[in-house]
DNA sequence: ATTCTTGCAAAGCCTTTGCAACTGC
DNA sequence: GCAGTTGCAAAGGCTTTGCAAGAAT
């Protein structure tokens, strides 16, 4: 986490409870559940199914595959969660109680820089309602190579002029 | 096509052409794809793969899957097409002579709005500078419901009401 | 008690790959 | 003729689904 946290009144869980119940058919709070909000939130940032499943492995926490993606639709519908979609993978971070932000990404070592922009998130607006478009969320990726790499990359480049 | 094209002096196909020469094993510029060229280039704007492929087959081109991929992975790496991920959708648009831009996504019936923003594009030119970030490209997509849709949500609503 | 959720196995997508036949250069 | 490309079939990832057993309200 690099940005400072939003202030939030409730925790996940409860956060998650509310929104179960004010579905349509409304739906359960499970073990399975708790459990996964609670590593969740506990722990990542920027994560993958693949990821999750493998340190909810080695944290002895047994949730099935099917369990974790109808988990994470849930959490996601529910604004706990935020989806992006990086390179042709999909990763998850924290919605709730955490700012809108946008993210570089590198495109070498794979590293996810945050940052904040009210100068973006002012011109999406202003452009949406130029168009008339009810805006209700947006992601921004922006790829290249971060500074370290960059480094790395010069060093080698020099080394093969040698 | 909305925004006015950058004008280009070489056709798509000798900037392909242009790209495999300039390969460090060069590659060839085989029936197959230019026959994607041509067609990609003559019509598409938005499109993924299974469009691409339909459309294909109803112009009578049969061409393999495969080298379907396997040449629109090398049409963008050649600059000729971007790439975006759009709520879990992967489409391709011209990239070559045409300029960059953001995308406002609706989630009711999937158009895709086109605009530009020289405001959003110094932004992010600042950011990756003060972070020493080595910009590659970047994709902004915003998501919500086009005017058409919400007024037809709208009406629905006031329906719904009596 | 009822209705939703879980976990398993299996199926579904989309995309990639191994390989023999083929084709640019 | 050599090296890169094609098409086929098959395999690979990731994600979803059908269904019987289990759990939440």
């Amino acid at each position: 986490m690099v940005l400072p946290a939003v202030p939030v009144s409730q925790s996940p869980e409860s956060k998650f409870r509310e929104y179960l119940a004010t579905r349509p058919k409304s739906q359960r709070l499970t073990r399975p559940q708790r459990e996964l909000i609670q590593f969740i939130f506990a722990q990542h940032d920027h994560f993958d199914v693949n990821q999750l499943i493998r340190d909810l492995d080695r944290a002895d926490l047994r949730i099935s595959r099917p369990t974790v993606y109808r988990t994470l639709a849930k959490l996601v519908d529910a604004g706990l969660l935020r989806r992006i979609e990086v390179n042709s993978r999909t990763v998850y971070e924290h919605d709730y109680g955490y700012p809108q932000h946008e993210h570089l990404v590198c495109e070498v070592c794979g590293k996810m820089i945050e940052f904040q922009s009210e100068t973006i998130q002012n011109a999406i607006r202003e452009v949406c309602t130029s168009h008339f478009f009810q805006q209700s969320g947006h992601t921004l990726v922006v790829r290249g190579v971060c500074q370290e790499c960059n480094r790395a990359r010069s060093a080698k480049r020099r080394l093969d002029m040698i």
